[in-house]
DNA sequence: GATGAATGAGTCTTCATTCAT
DNA sequence: AATGAATGAAGACTCATTCAT
């Protein structure tokens, strides 16, 4: 009866937080870390200030929890993508199609995170971006690891599999942020990227 | 000789505005449009706070200046870039030997750029992501066309070109950064980065 | 009960509110406006800068609303006096008297009012000085009424009453400022004003 | 020769202060002292900051110089007016005169003149308020002068001169002030101001 | 005398954080 | 746990003043 009470508050306790972290992802991948206040975060989480605090010691602990919460999942749906395939041609399709999905219906996260992860190591958190890149790094190996595996099965020529794992990515990317903006404009699923990137661009002479 | 003393005051005008920019490319470049203040730029270029607002209006204007010449500089070394070669083939060789060597030469700009265009569209200033969207699509665009004149001439397959475009930008932009982190473990040129783009990653069975 | 802490707030609000505009009635009215910074404000009042500005959004806020509350309290009882009034003469007599009692009694805001009504409509608030001179104008009209009507009933002589109530309104200004810097070598009262003003203005009986 | 030389130099400075003068009084009368910038003042006559740096002291000093210039001017020929009258009626409405002609000629200098002098005493500079209260003073005593022997004549009733002398001014500041934001809507002139003050304190004749 | 680029102290204002209730 | 009034350090920006040319 006790741990049920326990547990309770626990549940309460982490649905509270829950909604304070969905408010401060809202606003911050609406606005960006610097452009938003503590203020605003408690009147849209509707709590107050002060139990703001009491869930997290500073703004920027919230800030890195959420996107650590953000980057944990995506880590670990792309990671499972991966593995889940049952040769290396399968795996590499079925992470892009995980990326593909997690890009449409995460946006605002994803945001987030690239304006966290990309570019520029002087955001934020000096160690958040550490944290990240490690993470991002573990992607990139395990996607270079399926190449090579691919490569040693002479499914795949010769190539660098880390620089080919770190290409597949940034195509996937560039891709996913040109149809930000293009919508439909352009239309594209796994299997084109996986005929643009392994078949050849170029025509058979 | 009276000319000459005019243009002596207009060159120190655009000297010490430089040596501003410098200081200023330098710390933001570093820590982030937020985490550098007018002093630190003042110090850094050592220059009086006051002095800063006689090149620039703001904080803001003096970012954005800063962004924009860089931007104004790759751009266009990029499109003259593609212009120079004689096919299409030549063409996007040269924009990604250009990219490369923008990259190696001009690393902190580069970050800056990349924080300010890459991800998240709240950057610190709305119209700078607009201007700077419209150049990076100029470049999309340009190099599109490069890539649809192939498909019309059968040197590549019948892809989008805008998707072809995207991608090669997205991976030369992974690998660029990945660069940046491993240095000399997974080397690479332009040329290489054609063959994994255009000869196609798959064995022919 | 509840309610009873609901008023407790909102009384300390209001008593907060009330000491910030105090001390800073007591600063401006002696230093003037640009020569107050807000950290004296805060000093004064014994409250933090920040606390100055959950009360008023900015330094002019403050010098408005103090400047406001002011002459909104000095209209009233001098419309009031000139409506209590039986006869015209009595009502111009309530009004001197009430004119001398709110400079007696309210030096300081009487200080900073004629400070930002009179003389240049330069000073610090535009907007402000519009709002007071309407307010102003709207005793002198008021005055003007009284004075009209006396006319009609033969008290007066056809002089224009705008004009006149102008005239008295500066006599009384004039003299009460006099009165500050000679102190008590020239005494007067509502009664000698009456006879200065008008006993050349009254008809002949 | 030289002392020629030396004149011609003294004539162009006089000439060059001056225009800074009328420069500044333009700015200040418009905008406050606070509102107006050295280098807004520069621009306005001409000269770069540091000549008027040459002329005078620091910003103070020019304000100082100008409100002073225009007092000066004021005072003497109201002054002069008053002892021009051949009789006490006169001479009061010869300073009424000068002072209605003052007003229109010179609005600008009068608008600075009332800030300064009028009201608060926390205007700009303490010291210039104390100059020009004396000087003011000085009027107003010569004013009760002539009253004061008007009484003696049997032309005034017995009121302590220098009220009077204080009524009389403040009417015409009122009078005038109004006329400012009233155009012609309430017409007077020095006869009619003359009859509303005296008709009631002279004597019946 | 004239210039105007450079200076930097001084101000307003914001906002993360604390703490008494 | 929850509140939100209060805090005050920190930062952008202005402008009177100086001084080398």
């Amino acid at each position: 009866m006790k741990e049920n009470k326990q547990t309770r508050k626990e549940r309460e306790f982490l649905m509270h937080r829950q909604e304070i972290v969905d408010a401060a992802l809202e606003l911050f991948s609406e606005k960006g870390f610097h452009n938003v206040t503590m203020h605003e975060i408690a009147r849209a989480s509707e709590f107050s200030v002060g139990t703001l605090y009491k869930f997290f010691n500073n703004k920027e602990d919230l800030y890195r929890a959420l996107i650590l919460e953000k980057s944990d999942e995506f880590h670990f749906s792309m990671m499972e993508a991966i593995e889940s395939g049952r040769d290396e041609i399968d795996s590499i399709k079925a992470y892009l199609e995980e990326r593909i999905r997690l890009f449409n219906e995460n946006l605002k996260s994803i945001r987030l995170y690239m304006a966290q992860s990309r570019g520029a190591s002087f955001n934020v958190l000096a160690g958040l971006d550490e944290e990240l890149k490690v993470k991002y790094e573990e992607i990139i190996a395990r996607l270079a690891d399926v190449l090579k595996r691919g490569i040693r099965n002479r499914l795949f020529k010769k190539f660098d599999p880390y620089l080919l794992a770190a290409s597949l990515d940034g195509m996937i990317h560039a891709i996913l942020f040109q149809h930000l903006d293009h919508a439909d404009e352009h239309p594209f699923d796994a299997d084109m990227l996986m005929r643009i990137f392994f078949e050849s661009v170029m025509e058979d002479s």
